[in-house]
DNA sequence: GTGAAAGCGCTAACAT
DNA sequence: ATGTTAGCGCTTTCAC
């Protein structure tokens, strides 16, 4: 990359100073039109940009989040990210992205990303492990943080949800549920269980290994071929239900007269599919706005206390899946 | 906010001078390893942080896409946005993301992200209309940019994925096919009907008036209770299909027994739906990479010679919807 | 209306 | 091992 054309080069070529340069650029008072244009001419021809570093310098810039999400292709992120993005689009801020699905080099590449940002927003996964010591003094919000942990986050509560699909699903007449679930003792199918439990309904928890089409619709054929089959599933997620949902119809169980489906997440996913998908939904622009409530408590009062955790309640969602 | 705590602070605090704490914090040689850890707990009380542009300034930096798209919550978008964030993670270059539905001054907005990055990577829209002059110096990669532009761009050929798909259809035997589109006289319906026509069919161009779920269900409801209601339709891209497979479905009309249904894009949420989804796929992968061949000439060999446009093609992806 | 000087926060090069 | 000097590119005084 050749030397970059500064504002000294344009002062040259239009034969003003630097100054004046500025004040053309910028549409500032004091210079004459005719200076003007021909300083603009002279920037248009050396195709001359501003340096954001040398100007953010002196003029200070508006915040800036690190996005950190694992894969855009997983529809719970994009959705996500579009409240973010809504987010700080009204306060002036601006997003910078990242996946840690492409990422060969984690901590390298959250270093520079960290670099670059004021605040990083991510979530729970982020800042554990290998980039641990890195966040120690980095302004970190995780969406969907463990309850009572020091850092502040938003905090999804399933609870409220929980209880309702409970009695919902008992009023059904439901008789065999099954907590479909990535891996094993998900807290998510524990919560399921635990609610159950109160409508005297044994929740049978199963682990598809994984949380990938291919092993949710192998564990769902199993279930269906297993001596108690299921009435009603509750998978770990939106996507999940939906792929389960696409391997009942394969195998010609019907949604929900033979078995019942439902999903977590609230995402427009659930919408776009026949029939709809019935979730414990949570608002994703609730979501963002507490996010970034706390990353701005974060950046502006900084070391001023730390920031309380935001909580955001998921709610039962009835369509038609279940 | 504060002011913000510098390097000197820092060097104040430890009693060293600056460049240690540079020493100290950047993990050079040359320094003890008592000073390193003296500055480095002054730098965590006072909550340091490095300015970016501090640094940027004299290190320089990996350059940053701005990619704008309209917005996340359409499949299409964040298709695109994990592509562009791959190949720009592998080289290391960092991506601004800015919608267009949540900002509420086009230009404004424009203007303060064009500072911030190197380089504009956006849909077609992006910089027309009231942004068009402020792109005259700022480097833009259009995705889907039309053909004989004067800007590099990339280019998306349906061309041959519609030949092909015409020929399937006509071998399916299909009679009366219509062309599902948000507008009047789109270009997508209009290539389908020239391909269909040498097969002799004629496509009927039917008008959604937007390209939202209520408006396309609407019109689908309307062409089943016509005179001649179709037994194939290409709609404008996999969201309206998904919608119009949803409509068909409402009304008991199966897929794709009773009526074929085609998408255009290739998103994974035509694998979720039930039947899947048969459509005009383009490579998100190869239209990133494309795209960021374009931005890496306009950045790196600024002014040498105008980089070309890239083209990349459609091609038809059969499912199970046609 | 224009230019000269100073300084934003940081690091590289050169002292010591 | 540590400090001094210089300068990255820009804008903000403050002269003229």
């Amino acid at each position: 990359m050749r030397r970059r054309v500064t504002i000294d080069d344009v002062a040259a070529a239009a034969g003003v100073s630097r100054q004046t340069v500025t004040r053309a650029m910028n549409d500032m008072a004091e210079i004459s039109a005719s200076t003007r244009t021909r300083v603009l001419e002279a920037a248009r021809e050396l195709h001359y940009r501003p340096s954001r570093h040398g100007r953010g310098l002196v003029k200070g810039d508006q915040p800036t989040i690190g996005l950190v999400v694992h894969d855009l292709t997983n529809p719970y992120f994009p959705e996500l990210a579009s409240a973010v993005v809504g987010a700080a689009t009204v306060r002036g801020w601006h997003v910078v992205l990242a996946d840690t699905i492409h990422s060969h080099d984690r901590l390298a590449d959250m270093i520079t990303l960290v670099g670059q940002v004021d605040v990083v927003v991510g979530y729970p996964a982020i800042g554990q492990n290998e980039t641990e010591r890195l966040f120690e003094d980095v302004p970190l919000v995780r969406i969907g943080s463990e309850p009572g942990s020091a850092r502040a986050g938003v905090e999804l509560d399933l609870t409220a949800a929980m209880a309702d699909l409970a009695a919902h699903l008992s009023q059904q007449q439901v008789r065999r549920p099954v907590a479909l679930m990535p891996g094993i003792d998900d807290v998510r199918g524990l919560l399921f269980a635990e609610h159950m439990a109160q409508h005297g309904l044994d929740v049978t928890q199963v682990s598809t290994g994984g949380d990938q089409l291919e092993e949710t619709v192998t564990a769902v054929r199993e279930l269906l071929t297993g001596t108690t089959p299921p009435d009603v599933i509750l998978a770990f997620n939106d996507r999940m239900a939906c792929w389960a949902m696409k391997a009942l119809a394969r195998a010609g169980v019907r949604v929900p007269d033979d078995v019942r489906v439902v999903g977590v997440d609230g995402l427009s996913l659930g919408e776009i599919v026949t029939p709809e998908l019935t979730t414990l939904a949570v608002d994703m622009v609730e979501v963002a706005a507490a996010a970034i409530e706390i990353a701005v408590e974060l950046v502006e009062k900084e070391g001023a206390g730390r920031p309380a955790s935001r909580r955001v309640e998921h709610r039962l969602l009835l369509r038609a899946s279940a």
